[in-house]
This record gives structure tokens, sequence and C-alpha cells, in this order.
DNA sequence: CAGTAGACTTGCCCTC
DNA sequence: CGCAGGCAAGTCTACT
């Protein structure tokens, strides 16, 4: 499940073999990735070189000569195989991209991802109504405190909100809830502006950990490309319900807020309500 | 306007 | 063993 540290992950490493490089040939075999909005459809690419690598929140942002932009959300599943001769597709191989030197596979599993081709990346992203990056220094305490502290939302779902801070999905979210000892539960307006500022300092910390370990390794996900599970950081909530609290050794709770399953120490995440 | 619920998608896992 | 159903994820749309 990729989330902003893979994304980043993924967008660096692509960038490594494929700069400078020019399409020569494109072909999107599963048609409803592509947005039917989409400014252009996938062919423009061919003879255009890449010249840029971006990441906005969970996006991944190709630039290409002659001012166009390649943008991709990867959802679940959706993920990169780079070859550097002819490879044989998958029946989850979507997409084909071959460049001078590499032939780029896009594969999802379950069609999830979605992609479009634009010459405005700027209102592309402002239509998706993307909050802050993680880094960015208008994030503050005050920022956030402001922003939440009328809500009746569980802060679970408030971290999930992507017009909020973007980057941050239902691993990480967990994570920094742990990290900063906040109950899952705890409404926006209950969140003090103290709270906010351990929330912003553990969101980067989290963040900037799991992109030092090159993205975290769940079940069938491989961080990028040919990178296997080499690199992997250790979840102390998601996913660990049932096992004892790395904090204090009481077992760790699975509950459901707004649909999304969520795993918390009932002891050391005690503030609520 | 804020908040919630459903749709989308499909492989996997569990129960019957 | 086959099958039905639930679950997982992030985002968008529709509705209260």
């Amino acid at each position: 499940m990729p989330e902003l540290p893979e994304v980043e992950t993924i967008v660096r490493t692509l960038e490594k073999s494929l700069l400078n490089e020019t399409v020569n040939h494109v072909e999107l075999m599963y048609e409803p990735l592509l947005e039917t909005d989409s400014m252009y459809p996938m062919e423009i690419l061919e003879g255009k070189k890449f010249v840029g690598f971006h990441r906005r929140g969970k996006y991944l942002c190709f630039e290409f000569s002659d001012g166009y932009y390649w943008i991709i959300h990867l959802r679940m599943e959706g993920k990169f195989h780079l070859y550097g001769t002819h490879h044989r597709l998958t029946k989850h191989t979507h997409l084909l991209m071959q460049t001078e030197h590499h032939e780029i596979h896009y594969l999802d599993t379950r069609k999830f991802s979605r992609m479009a081709v634009t010459k405005d990346p700027d209102s592309y992203f402002m239509r998706k109504k993307l909050g802050f990056e993680p880094w960015d220094t208008h994030l503050t305490s005050s920022y956030l405190y402001e922003a939440i502290h009328k809500s009746t939302r569980a802060i679970k779902l408030i971290l999930l909100d992507q017009s909020i801070i973007t980057g941050i999905g239902n691993i990480y979210a967990d994570e920094i809830l742990f990290d900063t000892q906040i109950h899952p539960l705890t409404k926006g307006n209950k969140i003090t502006k103290k709270q906010c500022e351990l929330i912003i300092n553990s969101t980067r910390n989290t963040l900037e950990n799991a992109i030092a370990a090159g993205g975290t390794t769940i079940r069938s996900y491989t961080s990028a490309l040919n990178v296997t599970g080499r690199f992997q950081i250790t979840l102390k909530a998601y996913g660990q319900e049932g096992e004892p609290c790395s904090r204090c050794e009481t077992p760790m709770v699975r509950i459901v807020v707004g649909g999304r399953s969520t795993v918390f120490c009932p002891k050391c995440q005690k503030v609520k309500r």
C-alpha cells in the first residue's frame, strides 16, 4: 500500500534510470486507468523525454519535455517494473512504455489506480484539494489546531483527510497516533495545541524514517521496481492486533473507525472524549 | 457546510 | 472442494 514514503522511494529510484531518456512507444492496455478528464491520451508522450521526477502527496508526477506531465496515483497495488530488455507481460500489466534503454511495465492487480496526462499540474492538484506537505513550513501547530479544533470527527479520520495534511494513509496514521499516545477516537475538538505540535513532529519523523528505510513492505507490496523488501521498517501499531505493545506490553487492540481498520494500545493511548 | 455512506476493484482468507 | 461473503485500500460522489 504505497503511502508517501513508498511513492517518494519509487520516484527517486526511477529517476536514477530514466532521467533524460526519450519515450519511443506507449501502450495503455487497460484504458479505464486513464482518468476520463485527462487532458491528453498516453500516446502524446511518444517522442518526449523524461526531464523531472516529482511527488505531491501520494501522487507520482513525471515531467516530460515540451511541458507534459504524467501523474499517477498508485492506490493499493499500482507498481512499476523496470527492465533493460524486452520482458513478457503478465495479466496484470496494464501499461507498457519503451525508452531507448528501458522497458517500463505498469502493473495493478486490482485496477484501482488512476493516471492522467496534463500540461498544467498545478490546476490538476488544485482540483484534488490537497493540503500541506508534511515538511511545508506553513504546516504549524497553529494551522493544524485552527483546521481541526471545531471538528467532531475522530483524529484518525482527520489524519487520513488529504485536504489538511497530504500523504498520510492508514498505516502511518496508526503509527503516528501510537507514537503521540493519542487515542484514535479522540475528536478534533478535544485535541490540544500541544498535541497538534506532537502530531506534526511525529508525522515528519515517522515519514522520514520510512523514506530512509526505502518504504514499508507490506504483504506482496515491494518498495519499488526490482528492489524487494530488503529494507523494512518496524511497524508498532498497524497490523499488530493482539501483539504486546512495544511500550507497555498490553495487547494491541483493533477497532473500526469510519470504516477503517485501526490498531492502538488501550493503555498508552487513553486520552479520549 | 460538515460529516457520512456507498461505489469502485479484485485477490485472499475464512466459514459453511 | 467449491462457494459465498467479508476485508483491504484511497478517493470521489451523493446524500443527510
